[in-house]
DNA sequence: TGAAAACTATGCATAGTTACAAAATGCCGG
DNA sequence: CCGGCATTTTGTAACTATGCATAGTTTTCA
């Protein structure tokens, strides 16, 4: 049988009696090739089945085509999501996505290999390893989500404070006064953030909060934390969690005492998962624009890779507030 | 400034006074080197930062490191967790994983550049037409979850029909005599065998599903059945549902009508997502071995790559029946 | 006829691997 | 202690597929 070997520039050349460098710019998109040419070059290389070797591409050009991408792990559905929309993007630009998973190390074996052209780093509250190794190898990258605000190089975040002002003025609009909050884990900025956002819309009208206690983000801790206030017989009228398991572990909790959600408790969460979106009621929540995102950080990598300046380095973007059905006008 | 121009194997050659050659054969571990010029070289190449450039090794080899990975979708839990085993496996191996979202064809993608040295196809109900392109290019391929049962390639899958069944005995190790199912679509494969496996289990003891009915894999599925089952008076006392979210819905309906879970109705899902662990009660659920399923996979991709003949194409694995909260004995 | 456009040929560059040849070393008997 | 042979060790040169620069050639068109 015989062995089929690979298709090379050469052998597309030949088959339509130009020269590889004919064939080569063709492939390049140079502008100085007869059409007449180009379509025998292009019908070529259908004929042959011919595709270019990216290493040796990768090779000649010093380009890999690749951009990498570290994520703390997969399964927190606003990492999936950034990267989704990352990826999204990419793909339009015609750029192949490297996702590693940093609990794994991912990011050494990438770098090591100079296999990307660039990197996103979504690594919050461990950036500065990353920053450091990628500023040695002198890899252009951005931070998604950085936790820091001064710093000398692009990232991209989301204003939290904002997303909890959001919220605390959606709750006043619906006439709520006992409003209670729940956070993450205190040193977590985001959720330190957003609790201080809230607590700014409650000031504007000389309110505070009614109630306010911090766990992980996890169902289990809105849950819990839910069930000891009503047990104490402290039921705000409305709960802002830093996060979208919180809300529906205090939905659950609010609803198993038989308190209606929105009813007598209205409930606003933080991040847009799916689960969010399907659960009795619908959770209201502050969405991150994570579309958005994801393009304004490509957006940044890219410019940095070409080597021109970037005009601003920090993004800010606002989130918006998805209104659902777990939110209510309160009766008083 | 002097831009530090890259080191090559040719720069470390010259620092220690031996041929590239003697350099290479260092980096891969060939044994006829002098243990005196192995350190020489060794010590050079850490002396002088130099890093082997990828692209050139993929050019001279004609092998890349990589493994691509083909999934649907980031957000579904149980596809996350499969490609977080299976990179946790490769990075073992010391290859790397390319992870690539079909539904921005970056299979294709991979596929063209001949990035990968094998590929891992995770398409529930669309494997053919990849298997095909894969065939075309010779990349060897393994199918994750595959819905065929009679290949002439690696599968590896799940017994649902097993889940089904060991749910099945489950229950009726509790006592339960009326039970219930709540499935996905019907096209979905996976789903039906599940259902298969419970009705065997309760056909053994001469019992039938007392209701069943169908739905998409969602929370909102799982509680709209659930609830049309309380209206209709129609409660089953246990309730095995072909996937997480409808276990949850249809936990979070019960509930909701006041009617308890485990206490009154025993609910058991598949796969085991974090929500589930966290979830009030916690679930009782048919757990896919996913650890296994990236082991596997991987070993029948490496064997294939090494161009030996598996001893066996399909490898169906058992589920893991993990019991938590959500079931309980049935009180007459 | 001259200029511009399109092309070719060549050679070098990219950074490694590999087959084969050459050199160095070790071991043996003489 | 040396020649000869076998056995390491090492090096040379060719190869991998492409890009790019240079210089020279052929077309095309005015």
């Amino acid at each position: 049988m015989s062995e089929q070997k690979k298709v090379s520039m050469e052998d597309v050349a030949k088959y339509c009696g130009l020269s590889t460098v004919t064939v080569s710019r063709v492939l390049n998109d140079a502008p100085t090739v007869r059409e007449y040419n180009r379509k025998k070059v292009l019908d070529a290389i259908r004929e042959l089945n011919y595709v270019p070797d990216a290493a040796a591409r990768t090779l000649a050009k010093g380009t890999t085509g690749i951009i990498g991408m570290i994520a703390p792990e997969l399964q927190d559905p606003f990492f999936s999501q950034i990267i989704q929309a990352v990826n999204s993007s990419l793909i339009r630009h015609n750029v192949f996505l490297a996702i590693s998973v940093t609990a794994n190390k991912g990011c050494d074996y990438i770098l090591q290999q100079q296999r990307v052209d660039g990197m996103i780093v979504l690594a919050p509250g461990m950036e500065e390893s990353f920053v450091a190794k990628l500023r040695s190898r002198k890899v252009p990258f951005v931070v998604l989500d950085s936790h820091r605000r001064e710093q000398d190089y692009s990232c991209i975040l989301v204003d939290n404070f904002d997303g909890g002002y959001q919220a605390g003025q959606h709750f006043l609009n619906l006439g709520h006064e006992k409003i209670g909050f729940i956070g993450g884990p205190l040193a977590m900025l985001n959720s330190a953030e957003r609790e201080q956002g809230i607590k700014a819309a409650l000031a504007e009208r000389g309110l505070s909060l009614y109630c306010s206690e911090r766990g992980e983000f996890s169902f289990r801790d809105g849950y819990r934390i839910m069930n000891r206030w009503v047990e104490d017989g402290r039921i705000p009228t409305a709960v802002f969690t830093a996060d979208c398991n919180l809300a529906l572990g205090a939905i659950t909790a609010l609803k198993e005492r038989g308190i209606s959600v929105p009813n007598q408790v209205s409930v606003c969460g933080f991040d847009d998962e799916p689960l969010g979106r399907e659960y009795v009621p619908a959770l209201t929540t502050v969405a991150q624009p994570t579309a958005m995102m994801a393009e304004c950080a490509i957006e940044q990598l890219f410019l940095w890779m070409r080597g021109e300046r970037p005009s601003q380095l920090v993004y800010q973007l606002k989130p918006e507030l998805i209104i659902r059905d777990s939110t209510a006008i309160c009766k008083k």
